[in-house]
DNA sequence: AGCACGCCGACT
DNA sequence: GTCGGCGTGCTC
């Protein structure tokens, strides 16, 4: 008897690790290992992945494997060991970190229906189920499950006349077309036209097309040539003359886009000399991770084609990873005027049934390259030749939901595997990069020049403190202004940077002070103006503007601070003549706007692009030719030990969106702070004393890439138990934890509270601590019985890049 | 997670 | 004496 070993699809301590099963004897061949199935557990239907399968169970009484849902595991031992890895690493359970590196098209859908058993039984029910089982035998479960009518039921499934089934539904469907063929020979056929009546003009026609036609057709191709109706094809399927059948296609989200197929450009000597070391390391299939550090514009994306290049011609597979923000048109354009059909592309655009195809397009080996964000790093590649993930510093590679894992963790996991190469490339590397590579953990290759002849853009800083000194209360300088302006007459296009959308920051009366407030969480509402209604930014919540102070009842309610919604009539105001176009999440939150916006700017339709971080990267405009920051300081004042290193990196890629082809660009960056040194050097495109100093600092904190960090928030309705708890969990890791390690709070989240919840956060700085997971596990599952009632909440990210 | 089982209070 | 409320613990 052949046993499988089985991770079911329930994310709680209890349950995560592998449950046994019986392989059906019909299946024993068939199922392996990386395969997902239904299972029976408890009295329900869940899907599970196989993880072993072995001839021998300590349990007594094993329940049958109930289904198999794959032809081929979808889980390689490689994925397998990966999921391994991520949940000892980030703490998660077996079954988010096998689901995170799958599609969510493959993550079950649950339904759960009454039956009736026997249709002559419908007469013994009670007259109220019979008027609900009245034009059918099966009900769904959500329909009647907040109903009065439960108990009912029940007496009816006890009596044996309904019963409870349970349905293990797949999310999204493998799409389908119709085909028709022709399913008699050519001279019926012929026959067949001779036979049918004179005013079968439309089916004649059908037959003449599809005699011309290989091999049938497809329905509604058919359709269209022919212009016959759908219902003379199904005449002469009647007849038997046709048949049809269901030919399964990929939905191609790209179907209506040509892509100009492009050959490699001739590279620099720089660029050669970078390319070098990469395509030697390919073709030894050498594990190493090169740093590629090379300015905005300086060419990195040819190098990434030239050396994928290289993969393809080895055989192999390669993976580029991208920001999800800079997944637009352009960059997508470029690897697929280079690579063709060869190239799949994950982002989170696509429909949950486009990422499946895409994904099965991997699957079967139908592709050698994927371009994506995060997620993409699980492509399901056998082969793999090399990772290549671009603008290595962004915090969008940090997933911030369970399994808590950092894609550039995940890229050398799995290029140690394949032994290939990694490539990290970034203007503005991360400190725990930049610093491995001076170390010699990664080899630094390094792109000083641009590509343009005119190298970088000439940087204003601005003190906004003078501006408003010399009588200027406008949110845009003189300096800008006049730029933008002249940019305006000269035909030229401007990008302005404000990292705040919205119209105001917060809402404040001017006669007590009082600021309002998200009625769920400790902060403060932003007023959108097109809604009239105040947001909180982080729950969702909304109310109508009020025009009185809840606190005082005075009228003079006043709007602080400036988000993208208000410069946007501040630009109608003072530049009527100018066309505007904003980008933030609440002009882009419709599927396909971020590329519909971009595209028309690209086409000159708009003067300015007005934005949030979203249009910091990736943008390669040829008439921008200015670039504005409105308010450079407001992520410095964050409370998040990155905050310095955020501003340096968002300052120089935003100015990197200037003067990137045959006109010279400029920057204006007006700030508070103008002498902070992130913002200074930033607009001396010094990378190098920026790191310098940098270090120094987090040196002297102990922070990243000196010591590790972990940090555990405890949330809780009560403030009480959420300060308990943290305190309980703080001693409970000072006494297990290494002298070594620095354990410091509770002290309470700079969010206190989210969604009516309490939160209190411990933040560990460590260096080597052997049993630290192991440690960390232990604390959390002394907390399990509440968790578990659900009031006590505990995330513990393990290298966090959110603070709050 | 979700379901069964079990132990107490309010009703026919 | 029964129904049904929710707390506890298990699911191969």
């Amino acid at each position: 008897m052949k046993i499988a070993a089985v991770i079911v699809d329930v994310p709680a301590r209890q349950t995560d690790r592998p449950f046994d099963y019986v392989i059906p004897e019909k299946w024993e061949d068939v199922l392996q290992v990386g395969m997902r199935v239904t299972v029976p557990f408890g009295a329900r239907l869940l899907q599970g992945f196989v993880v072993n399968i072995k001839s021998h169970s300590e349990v007594k009484t094993l329940k049958p494997i109930e289904a198999i849902l794959d032809v081929t595991p979808v889980l390689n031992e490689e994925l397998l060991g990966l999921g391994q890895y991520l949940t000892e690493t980030t703490l998660c359970f077996a079954i988010s970190a096998y689901q995170a590196m799958l599609p969510a098209a493959m993550k079950a859908k649950y339904e759960k229906e009454i039956h009736l058993v026997h249709e002559e039984d419908r007469a013994c029910l009670h007259e109220t189920i019979q008027s609900l089982f009245a034009d059918r035998s099966v009900i769904s479960w959500k329909d009647v499950e907040h109903t009065n009518v439960v108990p009912l039921l029940q007496k009816e499934i006890q009596k044996g006349y309904l019963e409870v089934v349970y349905r293990v539904k797949e999310k999204a469907a493998k799409k389908t077309i119709k085909y028709i063929d022709i399913a008699v020979s050519k001279e019926q056929i012929h026959e067949a036209i001779e036979a049918l009546p004179a005013n079968a003009i439309k089916q004649k026609q059908l037959l003449t097309l599809l005699l011309s036609a290989k091999d049938g057709m497809p329905l509604k191709e058919l359709l269209e040539q022919s212009g016959a109706s759908h219902a003379s094809v199904k005449a002469l399927i009647q007849k038997g003359i046709l048949s049809e059948r269901e030919v399964e296609i990929y939905r191609d989200p790209y179907e209506h886009r040509e892509f100009v197929k492009t050959e490699p450009l001739p590279l620099t000597d720089e660029q050669k000399q970078a390319l070098a070391p990469i395509v030697e390391s390919v073709r030894a299939s050498k594990h190493e991770v090169f740093l590629l550090y090379g300015v905005t514009g300086s060419g990195k994306t040819e190098i990434y084609m030239q050396a994928i290049e290289e993969v393809l011609r080895q055989g192999k597979e390669a993976i580029v990873l991208v920001p999800e923000i800079s997944l637009t048109p352009q960059m997508v354009e470029r690897f697929k005027g280079r690579f063709g059909s060869q190239v799949a592309v994950l982002h989170s655009g696509l429909s949950v049934g486009e990422k499946y195809d895409e994904w099965r397009k991997i699957h079967r080996k139908e592709v050698k390259l994927v371009v994506g964000a995060r997620s993409a790093i699980f492509a399901p590649f056998e082969n793999l030749g090399m990772i290549i993930i671009d603008e290595e510093h962004e915090a969008s590679y940090k997933q911030e939901e369970n399994p808590r894992y950092h894609a550039r963790d995940v890229a050398i996991y799995r290029a140690r595997f394949h032994q290939c190469p990694v490539v990290l490339g970034s203007a503005t590397p991360s400190l725990e990069s930049f610093a491995r590579a001076k170390k010699g953990i990664y080899q630094l290759l390094t792109l000083k020049k641009r590509m343009s002849e005119n190298g970088l853009p000439t940087v204003n800083i601005v003190d906004m403190r003078e501006e408003l000194r010399s009588g200027n209360r406008s949110m845009f300088s003189r300096i800008l202004f006049e730029k933008l302006q002249d940019r305006l007459t000269k035909g030229e296009q401007s990008v302005l940077f404000l990292n705040r959308r919205g119209y105001s920051t917060f809402v404040m009366c001017r006669d007590c002070g009082h600021v309002i407030r998200c009625p769920h969480c400790d902060i403060s509402l932003t007023y959108h103006r097109v809604q009239q209604r105040l947001k909180c930014h982080y729950c969702g919540h909304e109310e109508p503007l009020t025009y009185r102070c809840p606190s005082c009842a005075s009228e003079h309610i006043r709007f602080f601070g400036t988000g993208t919604q208000k410069v946007e009539e501040e630009l109608n105001k003072l530049l009527p003549e100018a066309r505007v176009i904003r980008m933030d999440v609440d002009t882009t939150s419709r599927k396909g706007a971020h590329e519909r916006l971009l595209e028309a700017f690209g086409e000159g339709k708009a003067d300015i692009l007005l934005g949030t971080q979203m249009i910091a990267k990736g943008l390669d405009f040829p008439k921008v030719t200015l670039v504005g920051v409105l308010a450079a300081d407001t992520m410095l004042h964050l409370p998040d030990f990155r905050s310095s290193e955020k501003t340096f990196q968002l300052l120089t890629q935003v100015s990197g969106r200037a003067g990137r082809h045959k006109l010279p660009g400029e920057v204006v960056i007006q700030t508070y702070t103008p002498e902070h040194y992130s913002i200074e050097l930033a607009a001396k495109h010094d990378y190098d004393m920026f790191y310098q100093k940098e270090m120094a600092i987090r040196k002297l904190h102990g922070y990243p890439p000196f010591y590790y960090l972990t940090l555990i928030t405890v949330s809780h309705s009560e403030i009480t138990k959420a300060v308990a708890v943290t305190e309980k969990i703080a001693a409970y890791l000072r006494a297990h934890l290494s002298k070594e390690a620095i354990i410091l709070g509770p002290v309470a989240s700079p969010i206190a509270r989210l969604h009516d919840r309490y939160r209190y956060q411990c933040m560990i700085k460590y260096k080597r601590e052997p049993n630290f997971t192991r440690v960390l596990k232990t604390v959390v599952d002394r907390y399990q019985q509440e968790i578990s009632q659900g009031e006590l909440f505990i995330t513990v990210d393990t290298n966090p890049y959110m603070m709050m």
